[in-house]
DNA sequence: CTTGACTCTGGGCCTTGCTCCAGGGTTTAT
DNA sequence: ATAAACCCTGGAGCAAGGCCCAGAGTCAAG
């Protein structure tokens, strides 16, 4: 299979398969004698891990070090799979405490303010965010 | 007082207030005969407001908006500013939606794992990411 | 008077993950 | 035979929000 059906196949475009590799993360199994690059149905199966482990929030480089865990799975221990799966765990429970932290900030203050037509000059909001507080 | 004041006084870099003017957001009030941009409290007070929306999640350019309503009240309804705010909220809630969804899954499959020093012959989060659910 | 601290402009660089372009070669279908 | 569709490389550009640098001018202190 040419670059055009793995993309297809996998639902991303030709540029991305081309930037995975450059990346490292994948590899055409050979050239054709013109240069095309040729895959078989081993990428596709790899682009599905890797568009899995994206989908998880895991970055292009730790997606690349699942993979060299995967292609070897003997010389690594689960506790290096594990490890990451639990850093990621910790950096998206970070994430969502900031999140909710600026949400109920920005709804308590939101909340405050009349919404109506008349002229903002005493928006509770626009006070809000004056505040040297 | 000069870039450097106000820079220490508001804890941002010099090269953020250039940035920020660059993008519209504060203007210096004059510039002395060398060309050296001068500023006064006004414009620590506008920092304040820039940090602290910046804070709860508005982009620069959102906040350019913001200011806009700011320095002329009287001419924006009140409904401009709850908009931008309800929508700030709409897309944190997505964000934080998102973020779980990845959490909940992520956080199954990690747990599946016995994350020892065993080999990853058989560990089950790179199992998860192998299967084409 | 000189040294050091400050400022100016204009531009490049960084991150991440692509996306697009130019200018060429190749393959496939009609 | 020729056009359409595909592929190649290398590099530029985007988003956002800055940081950093060179080379030059300015200002305050000793």
């Amino acid at each position: 299979m040419k670059i055009g059906a793995i993309a297809k196949a996998c639902g991303v475009g030709i540029d991305t398969l081309r930037y995975y590799e450059k990346e490292g993360l994948i590899r055409p199994v050979s050239r054709t004698d013109a240069g095309y690059r040729e895959y078989d149905d081993r990428t596709i199966r790899e682009m599905e891990f890797i568009l899995k482990a994206k989908a998880l929030g895991f970055s292009l480089q730790e997606i690349r070090e699942l993979l060299s865990v995967r292609i070897d799975r003997e010389h690594h221990p689960c506790s290096d799979v594990k490890n990451m799966a639990e850093a990621k765990l910790a950096r998206i429970e970070e994430k969502i405490d900031e999140l909710q932290r600026m949400h109920s900030t920005l709804k308590r203050i939101s909340d405050m303010c009349c919404g109506g037509p008349e002229p903002a000059t005493h928006c509770s909001i626009l006070d809000a965010l004056e505040q040297s507080a």
